[in-house]
DNA sequence: TCAATGACGTATC
DNA sequence: CGATACGCCATTG
């Protein structure tokens, strides 16, 4: 998931997926607070639909909006245009998920 | 061990 | 939209 690019967003389920583990969006979540932000870009993952899972009294949260709209990605309150901004993997993404 | 708990997802109502 | 129900499974206490 370091590679979801600028201004763009993914789900954690779509992340799951592309780990090639179906139905394990909790385990991505998971992975996320544990690791800790390893230059990670964390802030490019929202559920699906499109809404911040984090409580919005974490001080993280706050931090995921303002990173956000920094690199343009349009915001309604804490949801964000999937429409208009869900990450594409490219062919080589998946290809590379394949291990080809 | 076992039950509760998630930065979740999809399906219904 | 909001509320529930159920699936998933590593981590916690």
């Amino acid at each position: 998931m370091s590679l979801i690019p600028y201004s763009n967003v993914a789900s954690y389920g779509q992340i799951a997926d592309l780990a090639g583990l179906p139905n394990r969006a909790r385990m991505v979540s998971k992975a996320l607070k544990s690791s800790n932000i390893e230059a990670l870009p964390w802030h490019r993952v929202v559920n699906s639909q499109g809404k911040i899972s984090i409580a919005p009294s974490d001080p993280n949260f706050r931090l995921q909006l303002s990173l956000l709209r920094e690199e343009g990605v349009e915001l309604k309150g804490s949801r964000v245009n999937l429409t208009k901004h869900r990450w594409q993997p490219s062919l080589d993404t998946l290809l590379f998920e394949l291990n080809f």
